[in-house]
DNA sequence: GCGGTGACGGTCG
DNA sequence: CCGACCGCCACCG
């Protein structure tokens, strides 16, 4: 086999929509576990963007409705959720969230205990 | 190629 | 505690 088929995504399922760069973030997202939140920043960290959490927004906004990514695992760092309220999602969410077992206080998570803290070394 | 924009984050008052 | 501001940087017209 000469050439490989390289892969272009590594988000299972999901075509890429603009950029290629948003596969790359959805991948990670892919890997918060059920019943946790990871924050923007952190996914911004972990696919090695720095500090741009904006363009994991930017990512997650351009998923569509029916997609296999658990965008509901992303909050902000004050672990509420970034939506406006008016916009359906938030709802959305939240439900999603709240049937996954994580519990809101004030319209906020407590990431200390549903936070994500992925392989963190001894 | 440039400027405005944004599902953010950290700092300041 | 909370709102306002600035910094960051890819995407879009």
């Amino acid at each position: 086999m000469s050439k490989r088929a390289h892969n272009r995504d590594s988000a299972p399922g999901v075509a890429p929509r603009r950029s290629k760069v948003y596969p790359h973030i959805w991948s990670f997202v892919a890997r918060i576990p059920r019943g946790r939140v990871a924050t923007y920043g952190q996914i911004a960290a972990l696919a090695g963007l720095g500090r741009n959490a904006r363009q994991v927004g930017y990512a997650l906004h351009a998923l569509p409705e029916n997609t296999p990514v658990p965008w509901q695992r992303v909050v902000n760092a004050s672990g509420g959720i970034s939506l406006p309220q008016e916009d359906g999602r938030y709802d959305l969410q939240r439900s999603l969230l709240e049937s996954e077992g994580v519990v809101f206080a004030h319209a906020r998570i407590d990431l200390g205990r549903f936070g994500w803290k992925p392989r963190s070394r001894p």
